[in-house]
DNA sequence: CCGCCGCATTGACCTAGGTCAAGAGCGACA
DNA sequence: TGTCGCTCTTGACCTAGGTCAATGCGGCGG
């Protein structure tokens, strides 16, 4: 556990009196003046799941829905197939990031929850959120922020850029998202595959390996398997931030 | 505004002492069991704007957000330009539909919001709202749902479909949620212009052109002057229905 | 009623990126 | 340590859809 705890690609680890450090639901309750009683309430809601396998599956398109969950190590992807079998992944989600409020609408998963890597979970009814939420209006808050930046999130790929505007602005995402967690902004691990990436980006790998070689030969950053450093973060910025112009982390 | 009531696409008119039929927010709660004082109270919230002509802008990006506003008549499409100019269309926004839920993560629009025909708005300030929603939990799960929902449809468009799949799922789309709203399911009157279908599907309009004329040679359904009528609603669905998979209205 | 303007149509051509096919690394596991 | 199986790379070719340009047309203002 002692490794988890110092990689900085990970958020700590909480116990049973203190939330994890990077805990997505806590953070803004925490300067927000509830008692202890609250405080607790809240803690006693989020349950943690074991060490889950890359591969395993979180949750498929159309089960039923019933809880929310923030990562605490490793990462997840979301996907589904399309009728003739070709998988679109709808996102992933880093240490910190909360998987599952696209389901909260329909009560059901409208995709398939898959793990990247060794992977511990927060897990919270939502149910039972929603109805702390009623007397902790700054965590009601927070949940609406979060389904709001998930809006914003879910579109950024509905524009028509480029190729390589869009695996830019993927990286530069990761790098945001990674020091907006304490991890680094240059030197990143990639949990997802290159086709996982295409997947996402709606590219054909290929693509990713002959534009990742491009930001390589350009001096933008060096890439190697399934790592990135940033070596150019200005020219990065001005290549991508367009795309990602409006979006926090 | 006897013409308003009678159009089927239009959300009917509340008064100062009844919610609009379609009301977004209201709907949820009526049948909880609310006592009037607080179906009031949230009635109070609500403001109807004046009739807002084609063009008017409801907010600019990065614009500062503070109310949320269901569409009572009319339509509206959310839109920005990137660097080079070149407009994309985040999303249209039918009677009943809600604006600005992908602002209350930054407090900040990330987009335009433009009238397309004459409009009439019902604004709520979204803290109000919000706060209100502390003492409703009908009405707060309403809003999660509403957010949730915003997620998937802003999404959609994020997989790689071919032109025709995406413009069969866009009139497919259109048919539903009029229809959701006790309009016709088949015959669609167009707020957009052929450009902003094809901003909003990441296509050229010369594309929305060749691909519409092809559903109408195929007896898809007869395209007219900003109006669609739906002639083998089978097939459509048969075309559109797996991207659309998983998503209500 | 006429002329203008923005939207829509149509055809010719072009290109970004997909597809296909053939390796090359690298890790896992026996 | 050898082999199997992914994942990634690289090159050749192809196509969906974009771009450009010319034309039509409906609505609106004068």
């Amino acid at each position: 556990m002692a490794d988890l705890e110092h990689d900085p690609a990970c958020a700590d680890i909480g116990d049973e009196l203190h939330f994890c450090r990077t805990c997505a639901f806590a953070a803004a309750c925490l300067n927000s003046g509830y008692d202890k009683a609250r405080l607790t309430r809240l803690h006693t809601l989020i349950e943690h799941t074991e060490i889950l396998p890359r591969g395993a599956r979180l949750f498929r398109e159309g089960g039923p829905f019933s809880t929310i969950a923030a990562v605490r190590t490793g990462a997840v992807k979301t996907c589904r197939a399309d009728a003739e079998g070709r998988e679109q992944v709808l996102g992933f989600f880093l240490p910190g990031e909360v998987i599952g409020l696209n389901a909260i609408a329909n009560g059901c998963y409208p995709c398939d929850g898959v793990v990247l890597e060794d992977t511990v979970l927060c897990q919270v009814s939502f149910a039972s959120m929603a109805d702390l939420a009623t007397r902790m209006p700054a965590l009601q808050a927070r949940l609406f922020a979060l389904l709001s930046e998930d809006i914003g999130r879910a579109g950024l790929l509905a524009g028509d850029f480029p190729a390589r505007e869009r695996l830019a602005a993927f990286i530069l995402s990761l790098s945001r998202r990674y020091a907006a967690r304490g991890g680094s902004a240059t030197r990143l691990r990639l949990p997802m595959t290159w086709s996982d990436i295409a997947c996402h980006l709606r590219l054909a790998p290929e693509t990713i390996s002959r534009q990742m070689k491009g930001f390589q030969e350009e001096g933008l950053m060096s890439v190697g398997r399934r790592e990135v450093t940033i070596d150019d973060m200005q020219r990065l910025e001005a290549l991508a931030g367009d795309m990602l112009r409006g979006l926090p982390a």
